[in-house]
DNA sequence: AAAATAAAAGACAAACATATCTTTTATTTT
DNA sequence: AAAATAAAAGATATGTTTGTCTTTTATTTT
């Protein structure tokens, strides 16, 4: 099991992938986002739906439409992609999956958990979209197999 | 989503507890584990039948028989009981879920992972399931609820 | 030896995550 | 207006995780 469900981990690499591909004001279709960070192609639609609905990728139907990024997306910290799919568990919630786990009713993992997830938290809310472009420009970065 | 399954979060919560209550040489039983630990009875005994299996608690059938911990089950770090059940792909796997990801072709998050997964794996590698007990016999931190 | 106890094992069920396929709607191009 | 394009939506399928229930095996107590 990862940190993110799998379902995230597509979210994630869709919008690298789009965000890298629609600099220039174009689009990109869903087939060629599947493909470009290998992923299931319907199933991916389905993701694109709903970051769609939710103002975190935007699309076009028709002849020449696509998802694309606008200037606002792009400078979206990857803690709203986050959060969109899997919710702000990932933030807040327990190691041991204790409920009611909190700072004066602690589980065991409490105060060691809350220094990773705050350096996970960091890392997501410090970086955008935009900021992982210019590696996978470069090709330094990949985003499938 | 957590950053262990649920059926590791019962593995760790039921293990602490253990080590907890069968500190002067007595067992405990499923009932009195489930109880303790707020898991469902029977998918927590199909838990510790593997664990005891792996070696990660010892067990015996029969009155007065249960569940236990001797002294070199006491002092094994946390990570043995998370690769036991969750596997090696939380302290390894690519946080992009992506199967070829290294140091030489990286995702674009590889680098700032690998940070928290280090941490992660520290934490669990150099801590054992006895370093928790103290805190558990003080009432400080807790299992349930 | 018989009865009682408790884990081990096996079979099954429900919930959720992941994946696939088809139809519909919106938009653009001709 | 008709045809083509591409996302949106809906229905269905598969797989995995999580959870429950029953039977069996090993051990101890009487």
């Amino acid at each position: 099991m990862g940190v993110f469900s799998k379902t995230c981990e597509y979210a994630i690499r869709s919008v690298f992938f789009i965000a890298h591909r629609t600099a220039s004001g174009n689009k990109v279709g869903i087939k060629e986002i599947a493909n470009g960070i290998d992923s299931p192609e319907h199933f991916l639609a389905k993701i694109l739906q709903d970051l769609s609905r939710k103002g975190i990728v935007l699309s076009a139907k028709g002849p020449n439409g696509g998802f694309y990024l606008d200037d606002v997306a792009r400078k979206r910290p990857l803690s709203d992609v986050v959060e969109a799919v899997d919710g702000n568990s990932i933030f807040t919630g327990c190691g041991l999956g204790l409920a009611n786990c909190s700072e004066t009713n602690p589980c065991p993992l409490h105060h060691e958990f809350k220094a990773i997830r705050n350096q996970l938290k960091d890392l997501l809310e410090q970086t955008t979209i935009a900021d992982f472009s210019e590696s996978l420009n470069l090709g330094i970065t990949k985003l499938r197999k």
